[in-house]
DNA sequence: GCGTAATTTAATCATTTGTATAATAACAAG
DNA sequence: CTTGTTATTATACAAATGATTAAATTACGC
């Protein structure tokens, strides 16, 4: 329900540019984030995309190239976001001098994909998509991944690593890759939590959990070797 | 010569029941658990498991009905042996009687995962099957999820809930599924550890990764509310 | 030995899928 | 007004896909 003016509305026969030029690409792009998020890359349909991006499937073509391509332009412009706010939120800890608590930085580096997931459909499924993403062995899966987290996750580590000395920074790196499929696996789907614990999980809003994260994570990172 | 029969001299199989019957059945599971981990169910084709099980197409629908059934019985299949390992390793420890430390509980929980994933080719295979499960949002998945997971990871959560009397069960409840987060995603592949943290962590074998993630975890399962 | 049921194959079917092509309309430039 | 460029559509296609069929062959109970 990404708005797009041109989707409902309108139902030109006649091929030809429309009076009001738009930016379908987005339109597309957006909806295809939905679809890939979905039903994975191997699960998604171009027809269905098109379908729901309310455009002709020759234009995925057209502005893409292939199904492969419009992937990973719809993945990377959410991570480059993605990647943009953590540079941020960590400079901004840095700026304020004093010694950082462990809960701080893990803080920074998790909010904004939180914000991100609640931030509307395009987001949720923006995490969807790299949860499916890091279980894919396919090389261009691993390349991508590598592309949109490796800078920022490398800082954090050794952000870390000043922070935590009695901690040998290959540890740091370990436990940070264990954050990582925390959080996703998690954030993937709050509503499964429920499933995997029997319906315990109910009234826990999302800040709420975002904290338990926080706490269960830092905890594990201070862990003593 | 149009006759189909002898046109290559190879082994041309002709139909019927072959003299000793070698249960193809297993043949076809255990190369659909290869297939399956390396594609996903979409990307998965019924041509290229047949093909590497070295049977007809249609062997697989005689045997199996469909490929949804097909995947749904694999699945099925680990994932009894695994839930079986994980309550005879909850049993011995109660029957010890003492006192038991968190890191036993997570140890029990966890081992059955990783020696299946170190047993052979189908066992890991089995553990990129539960991660790409994981991110599938769809009914079917969730169901077989459910099946799968529920009993055992619900008998863990009351052990260590009697084990933990500070936290609530709610919160146990919570970081247990964090925790099967971290190892599924951790486990689908040790290598891409290596990727996610720049090739950091190379040398650390296998043993030594799951005394890591124990630690990290029961460190997390212990946080302080 | 014989008949029947079980197992396996080749061949094919009906769709689905990603991509390509040609036509057409809006718009800009001259 | 003509011409050219760009955005969009309907249509089509060749390849791939999951499933089915009919026949062939053998094991096995009687």
């Amino acid at each position: 329900m990404t708005d797009s003016a041109v989707a409902d509305g309108r139902r030109r026969r006649k091929p030809g540019r429309p009076k009001d030029n738009g930016d379908l690409r987005d339109v597309i792009a957006d909806h295809a984030e939905q679809v890939f998020a979905e039903h994975g890359f191997a699960g998604a349909r171009v027809r269905d995309i098109a379908a729901r991006a309310g455009v002709n499937q020759a234009l995925i073509s057209y502005y893409f190239g292939s199904k492969r391509k419009l992937f990973d332009d719809v993945f990377r412009r959410r991570g480059r976001v993605l990647a943009g706010h953590r540079h941020v939120n960590l400079d901004a800890l840095l700026d304020r001098g004093e010694q950082l608590a462990v809960e701080d930085i893990i803080l920074a580096y998790l909010k904004p994909q939180w914000d991100m997931k609640y931030s509307g459909p395009g987001g949720a499924a923006f995490v969807r998509m790299q949860a499916r993403l890091h279980a894919e062995p396919e090389e261009d899966a691993l390349r991508l991944r590598r592309e949109v987290y490796d800078a920022s996750l490398h800082r954090y580590i050794t952000v870390l690593a000043k922070n935590l000395p009695d901690i040998p920074e290959d540890i740091i790196s370990m436990r940070m890759a264990f954050l990582v499929g925390t959080y996703l696996f998690m954030l993937n789907d709050l509503g499964r939590l429920q499933d995997l614990t029997s319906g315990h999980i109910t009234d826990v809003g999302k800040d709420q959990m975002l904290s338990h994260l926080v706490a269960f994570l830092s905890a594990g990172l201070r862990a003593p070797v």
